[in-house]
DNA sequence: GTGAAAGCGCTAACAT
DNA sequence: ATGTTAGCGCTTTCAC
């Protein structure tokens, strides 16, 4: 079943079905309809890969995937798929599987430029997709990565300040203000804090934000209550550990991630203490585990979706040149308190 | 940069070109080495539209999943694209984003055959995908579901009769009857059952499987202890609480999945019972939550990874009909107990 | 062993 | 307003 067929049933031309599929060109509308009535009836199809060859577009975003597994991928996959939905792009999937290697090494990205190179080359060249997007599995500094190109490219999750890529990140700052600020305004003056890998963008970021909290309330940040974790649950054990031999007890602590908050729940717990009671705990993240770890997290939601969405959005709106992103190197989506159970508000304030 | 370039470069025809690219025919030493340095020099990659055109292969597997959010989803999909590494397949991803309207409603997948028809017509006959891989959000029978075709369509995690179409799922009754075993084995007598939504293959198959365990071992299941949950935490919550209220107590309890185990376990907890102390707990599917949870979940591993790998090796396998699967209507993926910390070893038996 | 050329199904310039 | 037709980049038949 080609436009051939289509042709010769409706008595026209192929122009003539190729004007009224894409409303290209205007056709009597008697003609239009036996078109249309053809086209019902015969469940007709155009083939895309026709159409893609003789338009130079294939209407195909290239999503490429540092690891479908990582936490953020599939959110942000749902994002971008529920924007495509309302477009008539499509969704070619690729994942770098980088998860193996890359485990804990969370800036030795390097190590992969070849697969992702010639992952890149193919989407480009080979399947020729519209446009790329790239999603990272953590929140780093990915400039240089990603190859020069003549299409769009939007890396989600990621940062890159390469003039050619737009990246659409969350917000790290302001929420671990609020974070901090939530603490203080239930009455907490002894709040202790469990980074992720201390060096790294969103430890950085989300400590200048709690800083920032402490500034504003005019208190300070005791030296002493910040513990370097490295984003797994087990250190947020050790450093709960830590924290509990000491003098004085925190009455609250922010961990920088959900993991290593129910790693502090864990060892608040096998103290003999209660949380919210005794210690109250702080996560970053919004994981699956937050609402079924009891008592159940309060924590940062990383509006996943919105960032898959918007950088879809930003891609379609690169390809068609208009559009409030279309112009955007950098978008920054905020992110939300989530309150569930495991902060108490301290009443001898 | 086209075949025509490669051809100029090199001093051949493009069809040399080609020939050496594809390895369809003999070509001299000395020319096939020119053609390759020149490949090699300029980066060409074949336009994969133009050659899907003319061979009638586009090399892409459409892989159209129910909801990528969904728990199995993702896992398989990182299966898939394994397999797809090793070859030259791609992959298209399409997401029919059932959740919202599913919710709870395991059998009420026909209310969604339109969105299924227009999305596997697409693929087919629109983008011209060389197979279909299927992705199901819970284990069910879509016979019907899905439209007869012409191409290779294989259902993962869900099972079809239709004869068109391969289902790969994995295997229900003797890990059941496994899991119950390990129980009895350590010395339990008194096992009650929460059970999936009681209709449902899945709750059936493994009841099936729990009291094929019971009667090995030349006991009887008492439908006292039998419990009907629908899947969810909270019912695996309220059917511990009615477990709780009975005489004589269970010593354990085996829950369909992990979700209801959890919820098992805050209920036993708020007894202020133990895990496993006092009541042992089995769960399945081995979710993320099982290993977050405390104790970590003794649970039944549903190998969803090799679920996905299986089904693209079929799909592979049908469009090449050569392979141990290449015949094959159904293929059953084994499950494997993980033991953790929720089970005790009775002393008193 | 190699090349010329037809043709995959579509779009769009051009002619009418 | 509609039809004719060239051509997108490749593979492959057929002739040499």
């Amino acid at each position: 079943m080609t436009i051939k067929d289509i042709a010769k049933k409706a008595g026209v031309s192929t122009a003539t079905v190729s004007y009224v599929i894409n409303g290209t060109k205007n056709v009597l509308p008697e003609k239009r309809q036996r078109v249309l009535d053809v086209i019902a009836k015969t469940g007709y199809q155009p083939n895309q890969v026709a159409k893609s060859l003789r338009t130079r577009k294939t209407s195909i975003i290239g999503v490429l995937v540092e690891d479908i597994m990582a936490f953020p991928t599939s959110s942000i996959i749902n994002g971008i798929s529920e924007y495509m939905e309302q477009t008539e792009y499509n969704i070619l999937l690729s994942d770098l599987r980088m998860m193996d290697s890359l485990y804990n090494q969370y800036d030795h990205i390097v190590y992969q430029q070849d697969k992702i190179n010639k992952a890149i080359t193919f989407l480009n060249f080979g399947a020729k997709v519209d446009a790329i997007i790239y999603v990272g599995m953590f929140d780093r500094d990915i400039s240089g990565v990603i190859t020069s190109m003549n299409k769009p490219i939007v890396v989600a999750y990621s940062i890159s300040r390469d003039d050619y890529v737009c990246s659409v990140t969350y917000e790290n700052e302001e929420i671990s203000t609020q974070l901090t600020k939530h603490l203080i305004d239930a009455g907490h003056k002894h709040i202790a804090v469990i980074t992720g890998i201390a060096h790294t963008p969103p430890a950085q970021l989300r400590l200048k934000g709690i800083q920032k909290a402490f500034k504003d309330a005019g208190m300070i940040l005791d030296n002493a209550l910040v513990k370097n974790g490295d984003w797994e649950r087990r250190t947020g054990y050790a450093c709960m550990q830590e924290l509990l031999a000491q003098a004085p007890l925190p009455t609250a602590v922010i961990a920088m991630n959900d993991l290593m908050a129910v790693g502090a729940i864990d060892a608040v717990r096998e103290a003999g203490l209660r949380v919210p009671e005794d210690v109250s705990v702080i996560g970053f993240d919004n994981r699956e585990i937050s609402e079924f770890v009891y008592p159940k997290l309060t924590t940062a939601e990383i509006d996943l979706k919105a960032i898959g969405f918007t950088a879809a959005q930003v891609a379609a709106q690169k390809l068609s040149e208009v559009g409030e992103y279309a112009e955007k190197r950098r978008i920054i989506i905020p992110c939300n308190l989530i309150e569930r159970d495991t902060v108490a508000r301290l009443s001898n304030t």
